[in-house]
DNA sequence: GGCATATAGTTAGTTATGCAACTAATTTCA
DNA sequence: TGAAATTAGTTGCATAACTAACTATATGCC
């Protein structure tokens, strides 16, 4: 077996278990440190309402990139805690729009500032330039493969 | 909030939700075209053992960055399926050594084909510098917060 | 108009993850 | 030697992931 196979295959396993799931757990582990119930998966949908409010779950399993039942699921969990609501949409029934509450919009300052500095923490002795070259590959290997 | 704190959540973003789950779910597809009955995450974990069969569960947590519950639950299923086996250890009465079956070591080659061509179908257009770049990124977010 | 097709969302079943609490075996050290 | 601390592994509970199959609404086309 030529050797850069097994360098593609440790590749593999780099980007599977290691610095995306490191960087999970220890910005879970904040938001539970700082007293917020919240899970990163949760969060992660949160965000992305902050940026814009009331999409569809579709666009939420677009841009989350997330199927939909798991969004369905996190949509579940999220209105049990009062942090969005489900509004059928007027123009099409078959849609639901999620829009977020009171609760979740104060969240958002406390989170963010959270997570950026999870991320800060994250990415000492990390350079833009690499931080830019990871995105572009990322993007890269999304396209190939969708 | 300066521009540069949102960048970093898109960061967050796309190294948790985007590229790395792409990856997992094209290889999970392929083995399931294939005929193979096993999940990626049992594959990452037979991956280390074909390396370096007989390790104890702590090591596998160590060599996948799982905590101990999710290794345990993972042999449990190798184990349903026959592809491992516990062997209590004769030095360390605490210590099971996991240990590749006949059939496990069948599976090697087909697998590890099918995830060299699902990584170089990710990889395409991906030069070497930039998979080094990456590599260095993720040891150095590991490193940081561990 | 009406049937085929596509789209939005839900549900069921299996696997996996994380944390906390637990048992059992080993090591440390007073 | 023997109690305290550490280490290896398991179990219970909650959340989340993917697939497949399902309902309901909307669209396309004859």
């Amino acid at each position: 077996m030529p050797n850069n196979q097994f360098k593609r295959g440790e590749l593999y396993s780099v980007i599977n278990g290691m610095a995306s799931t490191a960087v999970a757990r220890r910005l879970q582990k904040n938001f539970r440190m700082a007293g917020l119930e919240i899970t990163i998966e949760q969060w992660s949908v949160l965000y992305h309402l902050w940026k814009e409010d009331c999409l569809s779950q579709q666009e939420l399993c677009n841009r989350t990139f997330r199927d939909k039942p798991s969004i369905t699921r996190l949509i579940d969990n999220l209105e049990k805690q009062k942090l969005v609501r489900r509004i059928p949409s007027k123009s099409d029934r078959r849609i639901n729009l999620v829009c977020l509450t009171d609760a979740a919009q104060a969240l958002q300052s406390q989170t963010i500032d959270l997570a950026n500095q999870t991320m800060n923490e994250a990415l000492i002795g990390v350079n833009k330039e690499d931080i830019e070259v990871v995105k572009q590959v990322f993007q890269r290997v999304y396209d190939n493969l969708t």
